[in-house]
RNA sequence: GCCUGGGUGGCGGAACUGGUAGACGCGCUGGAUUCAAAAUCCAGUGCCUUCGGGCGUGCGGGUUCGAUUCCCGCCCCAGGUACCA
């Protein structure tokens, strides 16, 4: 074998880690450049193909940065909480630490087998306690502090709590859902419980009444993915929303500064634009309508205040906590049964759903603040709970959801828009003249909005607003594989665990189901099982998913620091992420967590950034190609892919080891499962099996799962790096396809050729090198350079491959040429560099430091063509020109060029336009 | 439904700012080498064709001298949709 890549790979690996080759310096005098993977859950199936395709853009760029003479931060660590292993542990009573464990070891395995350049000795594990305690101390962060408007940053509890002592509340602009007005002798005679309550809707995480799907079958909250059709996805029983008592993260305190902040960091659009939707700001005003024969009043959000005259009826969500109370007696039976109906849909479900039409009239009525006309009531399950106040104001001319909820139930449709037919539909646009309107009448909508604004104002009716789409993020769960709270419950008030005590460490239970009451799993530990108990009891609850990962980048800084949660001097010097590579899945989840964590820890003066993550790429999912036999009904007979349609056949995953290129092993399939052993086959005319194939996600149950594993085995974990670099854009998803990486691999074969003999021995040209190899180098250096400022590393491992085919065609063998080569391309595929940089004489494991090679366009001059583009008055040209010339030398090459002259035809263009690139106008 | 992407040969994909569509790789065809095979090397390969040329980047329109690229309207696929991570 002439390239032996076992041998080598083996090598270099333990070479690396034995050397520590990619430590990280703290402090050090170079540059620093943080690169960072979003961390994978590591998960019983093992690694796929699809984790390490990030994971090696990322460890390209890192030893880029390297070879640029950076400081790399390059960790890696596990977001080990979450529900599978708990899932997991229900099913067979296995501690999910240790499930978790063996999990982290076999990814360990895996993730060692390809290369990466990690500094392996800053490892974090969310679910270690030495870890989750600084997520406790966060959390407590959080839970003693306020939003303070006026600065408008986050400031401690423990200011607002002298405020209140001094002065009262009446000073007091806070981010609160509290209303009322007291004094500072009010809050002084106030008992602890109620000084405390009042507290709680100030602080940044706060106990509060949210809807959540619960199954009183399964005793527990279930997520939406777990809901399908209304019933649980495990057992299939109904699920209804219900109000429970829940931690909350007032993160539409930080609406606007999300929204800002986006506006300085370098993400995609498309990322962006996704959380400025999540985020939803808009504009309007809230408008109080009261209720005829009552003292209440229904606040609603409009951001069409101009259209207020158009409102012939309001929608309540079903669950708004004023239906019961206003549904008239005759209306009481039909309410109750819509609420049922309503309360066993989920929230996604009633979003979807436009084309069914429900609600129901509460027999109730509106008064309108400027008519004075009464309103019906209704109940729809198109408005939710949760956004804004719960309440809409219906103006059917205006809002093509009232348009089709009046349309549907008969109610009056009032035009307030001057010429606008709205017989057929609604008129959504702001660019219609108000009609039918009172003082708002010929004004221009958008004017006429300002003008309603004002009005509703001045009489007190609401006020101008700006609402936010985002809700405040719900923070406990109803499980156990998670960070337990840091807080006791004295007579059901919440206190905070003293620091001293954290970490408060998860507790010995019996099993890991919620209680026979519904309490959650951590309800069933003794008062001894606590490592820390006070006060009547512990929290039960444990924090989502989302808390170890919205802080775990700054760890990295400082892994194993007892006394803080990160040294101030190291996070002064590695400061924010400077890449992430991560998926477009997390765009509204952890991505926007991180970024409210971050800026509350920056206000708080504990780090010196307010983004997380400067620049982020997101890499696609790896799908899978999953193979199918077709079996002929009620039989053992398999027909063939093309002869398939002759037959009423069943298609069943076949798995995909037993398939090469499509072709069945059909030896192996018949041992597969002992009922297909004597199985028939319906063969293709020459005598093969064809299996048929789809492209889904990667999963067990479909057979279809690649790991990286035996790839690395048979080819080699540079091949695979290169592979899944070249099977195409790193943000694109694709299908898993093994089709190509032969070629890959004869690349790596034909590089190693270029450094040996027939004979497998070194023979090298230490003299000059050609012009030719010259021109393929630099022109080499130059796209993959180019490549890796843009991250598009599918076709840099095609120059690559145009590189070693050009210089083997020289039959090249220049030192110099190709010393150069190997620096190049140890990004990619590090371990053969490791081994040709030592054939070349170097020092062993230097290569990862060497100098990016330097690009010289004198290499490439010669190669200048030129060819009419088209020709309308004025003419293009496409020359290749050296780069770096000025506009003027540009022109004047342009003129002496001999295309130029042939078309001039000998005289001077008018004028010569030259665009930024190659190409070149001339006006004749 | 709503938000965000994507759709180019037999296949994965390239074309960076509107300028020779199909780079590079796979596959396929033919040839060299070999007792033979593997490996390697050379040539060809979008489709149709009456060999003049014609047609081609999901579909239908538009802007432009020129559109895979920009605009409008559809279709299909993927991700997210607040307790999967």
């Amino acid at each position: 074998m002439e390239y032996n890549f076992p041998e080598i790979e083996a090598k270099w690996r333990a070479f690396w880690a034995e050397n520590k080759t990619f430590k990280a310096i703290d402090l050090s005098e170079k540059p620093k450049y943080y690169v960072l993977d979003m961390f994978p859950y590591p998960s019983g199936a093992g690694l796929h193909v699809g984790h390490p395709l990030g994971y090696i853009a990322s460890d390209i760029y890192a030893r880029y940065k390297r070879l640029q003479g950076y400081n790399v931060l390059h960790p890696m660590g596990y977001d080990s909480f979450g529900l599978p292993a708990e899932q997991y542990a229900i099913q067979t009573g296995q501690h999910p630490e240790k499930t978790t464990k063996e999990n982290i070891a076999r990814y360990r395995d895996q993730l060692d087998k390809i290369g990466f350049s990690f500094d392996w000795d800053r490892e974090v594990r969310t679910s270690s306690p030495e870890y989750y305690k600084w997520t406790q101390w966060i959390f407590k962060q959080l839970y003693n502090a306020y939003y303070d408007v006026k600065l408008d940053k986050a400031v401690s509890i423990d200011t607002l709590s002298q405020e209140f002592a001094s002065s009262g509340n009446t000073q007091v602009d806070a981010v609160t859902d509290y209303e009322d007005v007291f004094s500072a002798e009010d809050w002084n005679a106030f008992t602890e419980v109620e000084q405390q309550k009042i507290l709680q809707a100030y602080r940044l995480t706060y106990l509060a009444d949210s809807w959540v799907n619960w199954c009183p079958a399964l005793g527990t909250v279930l997520a939406n993915d777990e809901v399908v059709n209304g019933v649980s996805e495990r057992g299939g029983h109904p699920v209804e929303q219900k109000l429970m008592r829940q931690w909350s993260m007032r993160i539409k305190a930080y609406a606007e500064r999300l929204l800002t902040g986006l506006d300085t960091i370098d993400w995609t659009d498309s990322i962006k634009d996704q959380q400025r939707n999540w985020i939803g700001k808009s504009q309007g005003a809230s408008v109080n309508f009261a209720i005829a024969d009552s003292d209440k009043v229904i606040e609603v959000f409009t951001t069409r205040p101009d259209t207020i005259f158009g409102v012939s009826f309001m929608v309540l969500a079903p669950e708004h906590p004023y239906v019961d109370e206003i549904t008239t007696n005759e209306y009481a039976e039909a309410v109750e049964g819509y609420k049922k109906e309503a309360s066993l849909k989920s929230e996604r479900d009633r979003q979807a759903d436009v084309k069914n039409i429900t609600g129901q009239f509460t027999g109730a009525y509106a008064v309108h603040p400027f008519s004075g006309d009464k309103v019906q009531i209704w109940i729809g399950d198109y408005v939710l709970a949760s956004y804004g106040t719960g309440a809409v104001m219906a103006v059917p001319c205006g809002d093509q959801r009232d348009w089709d909820f009046a349309k549907h139930f008969g109610i009056e449709i009032k035009n307030i828009f001057k010429d606008q037919d709205i017989s057929e539909a609604a008129y959504a646009e702001k660019d219609a003249v108000i009609a039918n309107s009172d003082f708002l009448n010929d004004l221009p909508a958008k004017k006429a909005i300002k003008t309603a604004i004002f009005e509703i104002e001045k009489r007190g009716f609401g006020k101008g607003k700006t609402q936010y789409r985002l809700r405040d993020a719900v923070f406990s769960r109803q499980r156990y594989w998670g960070e337990p709270f840091p807080i006791y419950y004295n007579e059901e008030t919440p206190y905070a665990v003293g620091d001293e005590h954290l970490p408060v460490t998860l507790p010995e239970v019996d099993k890991y189901l919620p209680t026979e009451d519904g309490e959650p799993p951590l309800a069933r530990a003794s008062k001894e099982a606590w490592n820390h108990f006070e006060g009547d009891r512990m929290e039960y609850n444990t924090m989502p998913g989302w808390a170890g990962s919205s802080w775990y980048f700054l760890r990295y800084m400082d892994p194993n620091n007892e006394n803080e949660f990160v040294a101030r001097e190291k996070v002064d010097y590695w400061k924010n992420v400077d890449l992430y590579i991560g998926g477009s899945e997390h765009a509204t989840g952890h991505l926007l967590y991180a970024r409210f964590w971050t800026k509350f820890l920056y206000d708080m003066g504990y780090i010196p950034f307010d983004e997380p993550f400067q620049k982020m790429i997101n890499q696609g999912m790896i799908l899978g190609r999953s193979s199918f036999v077709y079996r002929i009904k009620d039989s053992n007979r398999f027909v063939t892919n093309s002869k398939k349609a002759d037959y009423e056949v069943t298609p069943i995953h076949a798995d995909i080891s037993m398939v090469d290129n499509d072709h069945l092993d059909i030896e192996a399939f018949k041992i597969w499962r002992p009922e297909f052993a004597d199985a028939e086959f319906i063969l293709e005319d020459d005598g093969t099996y064809v299996c048929g194939h789809e492209v889904e996600k990667m999963s067990k149950s479909k057979y279809n799962v690649q790991t990286p594993d035996e790839l690395v085995e048979k080819f080699g974990a540079d091949t695979l790096r290169m592979y899944e670099m070249f099977l195409g854009p790193l943000e694109q998803s694709k299908p898993w396809d093994t089709k190509g990486i032969n070629g890959v691999n004869n690349f790596l074969r034909k590089l190693w050729r270029l450094f040996h003999d027939q004979d497998n021995n070194v023979s090298l040209n230490e003299g000059e090198p050609s012009k030719d190899a010259l021109k393929t180098l630099h022109k080499t250096i130059k796209k993959v350079g180019d490549d890796l400022e843009r991250f598009s590393f599918n076709t840099g491992v095609s120059n690559f491959m145009i590189c070693v085919n050009e210089l083997s065609d020289q039959k090249c063998n220049n030192k110099a040429v190709l010393e150069q080569l190997v620096v190049l391309l140890s990004p990619y595929a590090p371990h053969i560099a490791e081994e040709l940089w030592v054939k070349l004489g170097n020092e062993a494991g230097t290569v990862s430091y060497a100098k990016f090679p330097e690009f010289n366009a004198d290499h490439l001059v010669e190669a200048n063509h030129a060819y009419p583009v088209s020709f309308n008055g004025k003419m293009r040209f496409k020359i290749e020109l050296p780069t770096n010339l000025s506009k003027e030398e540009i022109e004047q090459e342009v003129l002496a060029h001999e295309i130029s002259q042939k078309w001039l035809d000998g005289s001077a263009p008018k004028k010569v336009i030259v665009v930024p690139g190659r190409i070149v106008n001339i006006v004749v």
